[in-house]
DNA sequence: GAACTCTTTCGGCTCTCCCGGAAGACGCTA
DNA sequence: TAGCGTCTTCCGGGAGAGCCGAAAGAGTTC
């Protein structure tokens, strides 16, 4: 934790975060919304182009499909990926619904890999997109066996509001912690996307080690108790499965 | 093209590169690999992880998800991804065979997407995968479509050879660009992976500029001819039709 | 063709990156 | 446990590189 960490890096990826997430962007708007001098953006986007990480087409610069290869490289270096591949489609042929495997990074729950069942609602899940932990069902499933130093540290900062229904307080959170453990799966209902329940059991390998979590979420209207259990059944099933994978690799 | 492209930003993505490459590593390692001062290194990965773009653990320095994340982002964004992806999976199931999406980007060919059809070869394909275009189907399916000017600038440099069957000869290559013109679709056979057939065609959109091309790979011993003639109609058809989509959207 | 906007170039001042050196952390061996 | 070797982390002063104002160039609009 340097004092003062290299001001070009860090400013050569604001430049790269602004343009992911507007999809592009020329040097003066660019400058604007960072409030930068022009010059300086142009210089770093110069840079940036002539590192191939970003390209220019008709004056708009985009981050280029590098970023794809350093991180579908670096997806494909995580055994769970593997482990957990052919649960995934099983997960999802069997229920129909929207599977999901994510893993914790940075106090984050990001996801690696989506497969989508016959009837899976559209959601906006990518690789690389990631939520708070505490929002959703895979994220509390995974700091139900996560660190309790960490998990105290995580929950004592914001507890973001994202519906009307998201557990902010702690305390509450940490009940659920508990009964995840008890149960073996995570339940979140509407707390992330309103209407949208998800329920998510966590990978563990043989050493007690947290390796990710195997989510499944679909419309409210269309989990009711029973099949909610159900559904509960199968995540916890391909969660096992995964970690004999795992074991054996 | 300034003289001097902002140092800092140039080393920290030299640094993500070899992180990349490597799958990660140590301030140490990287240090001697890119001979460059320990403290030096150190710095940059500081940097690196403030960012968010690289984690550290156990001292070992990774690229973060962060990458997966930009790169899918960026992904959505090209409309053929969108456009091209029933055609896709309809491509695997009718050849049974590995189906991908290119595009070109900064004179290479890079995979957009992949679909595999249950026979296919697995091949180390993802999204991201970069490759020179003269030496695959699809780049030359793509370079056929390309601006004289560019074609010509690209073939006047090195063609690298990756297999004995690599066409080097850029005289070659110029004449199978005007079949690939005539024919539709392009054909490369052992040229970048030996023992692997590929069967590709350009996507256009209305205007003629190219959109990407859709490429389908299978081992010489399940192509002959007549297979070949077969994929290399299946492969048209996907193209157009995703021309049509391109145009609708 | 004048006025405006945005991109690109230029160059000197100043700030910050750079890296040698040293301290600290860790692991290994005896 | 002490001692040694290796690796990470911290520190600070010098010099080189990034920074950005200003102006020229390119492209558009009316």
């Amino acid at each position: 934790m340097a004092d003062t960490p290299n001001r070009s890096v860090v400013r050569a990826f604001t430049i790269v975060d602004e343009l992911s997430e507007n999809g592009g962007g020329r040097a003066s708007e660019l400058a604007t919304r960072l409030e930068m001098p022009v010059s300086t953006v142009h210089d770093y986007l110069q840079a940036l182009v002539d590192t191939g990480y970003v390209t220019v087409e008709d004056k708009v610069y985009r981050p280029s499909t590098r970023f794809l290869e350093v991180g579908h490289r670096q997806r494909h270096r995580f055994e769970v990926v593997k482990a957990v591949r052919d649960e995934l489609t099983a997960v999802a042929e069997e229920t129909g619904e929207h599977v999901t495997l994510l893993i914790e990074e940075n106090n984050q729950a990001v996801i690696l890999a989506v497969q989508e069942g016959s009837e899976a609602i559209t959601l906006f899940a990518y690789p690389g997109a990631r939520m708070p932990l505490h929002v959703t069902a895979p994220g509390k499933a995974m700091l139900a066996h996560m660190d309790p130093e960490r998990v105290e540290s995580i929950l004592d900062r914001d507890l973001v509001e994202i519906t009307p229904q998201t557990i902010t307080d702690s305390d509450v959170l940490l009940e659920q912690l508990e009964s995840v453990r008890e149960r073996g799966y995570a339940v979140d209902e509407g707390e992330r996307i309103a209407g949208m329940v998800c329920i998510a059991a966590p990978v563990l390998d043989k050493r007690g080690e947290l390796r990710g979590a195997i989510c499944v979420c679909g419309p409210e209207s269309r989990l009711d108790e029973a099949r909610r259990a159900e559904i509960a059944d199968v995540v916890k099933r391909a969660a096992n499965v995964t970690q004999v994978n795992l074991d054996y690799v």
